[in-house]
Formats: C-alpha cells, structure tokens, sequence
RNA sequence: GCGACCGUAGUCUAAUGGAUAGAACACUGGACUCCGACUCCAGCAAUGCGGGUUCGAUUCCCGCCGGGCGCACCA
C-alpha cells in the first residue's frame, strides 16, 4: 500500500503541474501544527524563486485548484505561502479499511530489492559475565535486526565473541600457574585431552580478573600472557583444546544469559576468524597494501580528505600475534566468503568509531569486501547512572547484567502484586504474577533505552522506566492489555463485527486516533533507513495517548448506533495489531493482564 | 596538543531549513454511578554565547565557552 503522504502528495503535485509549476513543489509533510491543519505543503515558497511569483500567489492557484477534490475536507492557503491540508473523513477510514486487510503488514510493503544484511552486536567475551555495557549492543541491535526483517531483508544476527585476544592468554596464564599438572601445558603431550573442561563457569569468571590484576602488576607474567596469547594463535595443540573448553562453558552460560532478552542466528566468535588470518596477510603483503612499520605489519588508510592524521591500521604486532582489528578484518573474509551480504552492520560502542574507521578503510583498500557493500558503524552511547556518570553498583563496581535484570523483575513484582491488592483485583495468581512481571520489565529496560537515539548517552533511571505512566514501556503494555480486555468483553457477550465496515471519524479524538493509525508504514520505513528504533517508539507512544484519549471521550461498548459501535471496535482491533507488531520489532511483548 | 562528538524547560528527551520548538517526569488545578483512573483534561516552564548564509536556522557555516570521548603493538 502506498503511504498516505505519497497519496496526498500525489493530488498536491498533480496541481502543481496542473497550474505549470514543477511536480516536484508538490510534497506534503505532516503538519507541525495540528491546531490548523493535518498536512501541509511548503511548496509554494520554494518555488516562489523559480517562478518569480509571491509564494502566497502560487498557494492560492493550488488551493483553487484543489478544491472539490474528494480526498480532503479542508484545502487552504496561508501566508506566506503554506497550503494547509485536512483529510476526508471518508477517505481516511477506507484507507484504514485497507490496511486492517492487509493481514500482518497493516499497509506496509516489504522493500522490493530485499538485501543480505549481517548485523554484528552483542560482542560479548568469553570468561567474562555479562555486565550493563552489553546491554545497548543487545538491544538496540536485535531491534535493528527485527526491524530489517519485517521490512523484508534477510537479517543475519552474529554475536561476534570476543574469545581470541590476550585475554585468553591471561587465562591460559593464570590456570597453568594454578594446575601446572594438567596435559594442556605439557608440549610433547601427544594423548587425548579431557572431555571435561577443568573449570567452571564461576571459576573461569573469577580467573579471568584475577589474571587481568596480575598482568597490570607483574612485567613477567604480562610477558608470559603475551607468549601463551601467540602460541594459542599459531595453533599449539594444548591451548586450542583450553580454548574449546573455555567457550563450551562460557557459550553455554551466555546463551542462558541472553535467552529472552535477544536471540542470535549465529554464535561465530573472533576465534573462527583465525584461519582465514595467514592468507589474509600474505595477499596483502603480496599485493602491496601492507608493509612493516616500528616492527608491525600495518597497512596505510590515510585519505586526502582527512583533517587529522588517521593512524595507520595494524595487522601484526611485532612478535607476530594478530589483534583486533586482525580479527575484526578476517572475520569480514568469511563474511563475504559464506554469506555475500550487501551490507553488514556493527552495532558497538561509539568510542570505537576510529577502529571501525580504520578497519573499513583497510577492508575497502585491499578489496576484502566489494565495492558495494555497505559497512555501517552504529555507535551507541553510554548508559549511565542517576547521577550521569557510568552505570554502576551501589559499592561502585560492575553490574552484572543479571543482577540488573533481575532487580528490575522483582521491582515488578512489587507493583503488579501491590496493584492486585489495593485497587483492582484481576484474580492474578502468584504464578501469573511473576511470568507477568518478567514480561513488564524486559518491556521497561528496552523502552527506557529504545526511545533514545542510539547514539547519544543515556540515563538509566530504574524508577522512571518501571513507571506506569509517562513515556514508558509500561505504559505501552498497559494500553495493550486495556484494548485486549475491552474486546474479551466485547465478544464474550457474544458480539461480532464481520462485515461492519470503519466509519469516518465522528470526534476529534476519533479522527486524530485514524490519522495516527494511517502512519504506520511511513513509520517503519523511515526506522529502517534511519536505523532509528527510537522512532518507532516514539510512533508507539503517540499511538498509544491518542487511543486513551478517544477511549476517554467515547464510550464504546455503550455506543448506541450499532454501526458506529462496531466501527469502534474495528479501530480497537487495528490498534492493538500495530501496537503489537511496533513492540515485537521493538523486541517485546505484551502480557493478557497486567 | 590534535580530531570528531555533544550542549533544548528544574530533570529527562523530540524535532527531512519552515508557522506559536513537541512530549514526559516534577509542580499547580480539574475529571471516576461508566468499557481497566496504572487513565484523561488544563496550566507553568527551554534551543550555552557571539557572528554569518537564508524570505525563514535547534538544524547549515565560522569563532568562543562548557562537557564527556578518541588518538598504532588491550579488546
């Protein structure tokens, strides 16, 4: 279904050209005045230069030429030289009639050239819990990919494990120190290794910081840590089968973590890179592009343009070992090698623009990816705490995501149970209650960091997110499960709406509701170009006050008129359908009561 | 030092170069005999400073002030 602003935009042109100007004048925006108008037309004063005519003269030929046409209740012109808009009631709700027929898509067209998009978020590291800084790259990035997908793109979701640099060394480090005897140390081991890693997850967890405080301190055992990182990279035998017994139990662990929160099409990490690194180099030593620099093997990605100095990229470090962008590079190989997507888009921390730049330059120059496909950074910002600095403990330290997660759940609980007793009590068992509560407040730490633009920071203020009322998660499910329980009331009497048609708006509220129903393709497609799930907030919550407000002024099960009544109902259907699809783009659901 | 980013009501946040800068929280005042009042309605209140481009600037350009960030052998 075409956008209703292409529709209008469509009559509006047709009246330009009509009256000799350019078409292209002809483009209708929504208003940013609703107390005149529904859509304007700044047309007129952009071709007031072209034409050599008073913009207010122009308004007024399109406005005479307008009138009478069917699509609009209200055509005027107002100086300087806008054309204010109204809709026809009519037409606005068989446009709405086509979009409830539109099953699943509510008018919104799947693109027409789908594309191959891989999105890298996530990056969590191995042997190490999962803390707040990787909650945005979750979020926002399943978001992404959600959105991606509905508009019809294959979406391929990698979490790009962070599981091959020094940390790794340091842990191999730590852990021969603690059990020398184990065979993974000894060089002419030539048996079998354990099936059984020789850690847990918490052991691994607290091994690996202990190593990190270690190395800071201790040259020696830094160097050592160096040493282990290259031998595991250049495929000693002992350190391969550690590493394999480190991501068991970590990917294992992790997955728990993530489960309900987001969900990965793959579980590829920097480590699957490492084949495709010795051929990576020799080409582009072969070719030209990478050369030796202060011991290293870099590769320039300098550019004319550039106001700064761009470092050079680093593919080697000198004693041989590769690094992150290393990594970063040769993962693009397999990328392009397995999957040919036509853009790959990494959803990380803003701080890390620089390498980003430095990776795609170098990608680009050495032809590691073809021309046309689009390597796009999404930065994020950082979540910070109350007091506007990073997010911490009450004792400074680290959240973990789980504690945080879970904190926010039992905070739910709270209010849902304390709801249940005081005002309206919905029979809402124990049980009920606290799947409920998980419900609510994965809706509330997604919502709270959604509506941001992704690449500013932000602050995480638990009681606000958790909030019922305001531009909150909550307040979205809430709306939902109002509409749900007015239609399980509606038709548990035994009502039904088949072939009651939608009806022009009869208030205000009414109208105001349709139009901003009818928004919800434009909505979903600017979200996608944009990578914007913001918008898509900010869509859901104008939904969502313009329902209440239409739900204040008109009573609907006790509408007389039948017809209208059914027409009510109808609305309540395609409500609760978009706001439905906006939140499970979002990455959440709603509950059946709340 | 160099570079890029950000600066909007008390707080938090939005705005393809357009009209009177839009919300939320907080605050003030209203609305439940009724479909879920965890709701709704009304009010108060903001573009860091100075130039420039434009018919028109929160938006584009320049300078200043303020804030966090990044600058090759961590990831």
């Amino acid at each position: 279904m075409k956008k209703i602003l292409d529709l209008i935009s469509g009559e509006v042109a047709a009246a330009f050209a009509a009256c000799g100007y350019d078409a292209e004048y002809g483009k209708v925006t929504l208003s940013n005045r609703p107390d005149l108008c529904e859509y304007q037309c700044n047309g007129a004063m952009a071709a007031a230069k072209e034409y050599k005519t008073a913009p207010f003269m122009i308004a007024d030929r399109i406005v005479e030429k307008l009138s009478g046409n069917p699509m609009f209740s209200m055509a005027e012109s107002v100086k300087p030289g806008f054309i204010n808009l109204k809709l026809e009631g009519a037409y606005l709700a068989d446009y709405l009639e086509q979009m409830q027929a539109d099953t699943g898509r509510f008018g919104c067209e799947k693109v027409k050239e789908p594309k191959v998009i891989m999105i890298d978020y996530g990056g969590p590291n191995v042997a190490k819990p999962l803390h707040v800084g990787h909650l945005r790259s979750a979020i926002i990035g399943e978001s992404v990919k959600r959105i991606g997908r509905f508009m019809g793109h294959t979406m391929i979701g990698d979490v790009h494990l962070g599981d091959w640099g020094l940390q790794m060394g340091l842990i191999i480090t730590e852990l021969k120190l603690r059990q020398p005897e184990l065979p993974y140390f000894e060089e002419a081991y030539e048996g079998a290794y354990p099936e059984e890693p020789p850690f847990t997850i918490s052991e691994l967890e607290e091994i690996y910081p202990a190593a990190s405080a270690k190395s800071k301190e201790d040259e020696a055992y830094k160097e050592a840590a160096m040493q282990a990182t290259f031998e595991l990279q250049q495929g000693r035998k002992g350190y391969q089968a550690l590493l394999s017994h480190i991501l068991s139990v970590s990917v294992s662990d992790l997955k728990q973590n993530y489960e309900n929160l987001v969900s990965f099409d793959l579980w590829k990490g920097e480590s699957d890179a490492q084949p495709y690194i010795p051929e990576m180099v020799q080409k582009m030593k072969e070719e030209g592009f990478a050369y030796v620099s202060d011991g290293t093997l870099v590769v320039d990605v300098k550019e004319e343009t550039d106001t700064k100095e761009i470092p050079p990229c680093m593919i080697l470090k000198s004693d041989g070992a590769s690094l992150y962008s290393t990594t970063d590079l040769a993962t693009l190989v397999w990328r392009m090698q397995d999957y040919q997507p036509d853009e790959i888009i990494y959803v990380v921390d803003k701080r890390q623009e620089l390498h980003f730049i430095q990776v795609f330059r170098c990608a680009r120059k050495t032809g590691l990816v073809k021309p046309e496909t689009e390597l796009k950074f999404l930065g994020f910002g950082t979540m910070n705490g109350k007091d506007g600095k990073p997010f911490k403990t009450r004792e400074g330290g680290v959240m973990r995501l789980e504690h945080l997660i879970s904190g926010i759940n039992a905070e739910m609980y709270k209010k849902i149970t304390e709801n249940q007793n005081a005002k309206e009590n919905l029979g809402i068992s124990p049980e009920e209650a606290e799947e409920t509560a998980k419900t609510v407040a994965l809706a509330a730490i997604k919502y709270g960091d959604l509506s941001n633009q992704a690449g500013k920071d932000y602050i995480f203020d638990v009681d606000r997110f958790t909030s019922f009322e305001g531009n909150t998660g909550p307040y979205i499910l809430y709306t939902i499960v109002r509409i749900k329980s007015i239609l399980k009331k509606y038709y548990g009497m035994g009502n039904q709406i088949q072939e009651a048609p939608i009806l022009a708006a009869h208030s205000e509220s009414e109208k105001n509701l349709m139009l901003e129903l009818s928004k919800f393709n434009a909505t979903m497609e600017t979200a996608f170009e944009e990578t914007a799930p913001h918008k898509v907030c900010s869509y859901i919550y104008e939904l969502a006050n313009a329902f209440n407000s239409f739900y204040h002024a008109n009573k609907i099960m006790a509408e007389e008129d039948e017809n209208v009544r059914k027409s009510y109902i109808r609305l309540l259907e395609l409500t609760k359908s978009i706001l439905e699809t906006c939140i499970d783009v979002l990455g959440f659901s709603a509950p059946e009561r709340m």
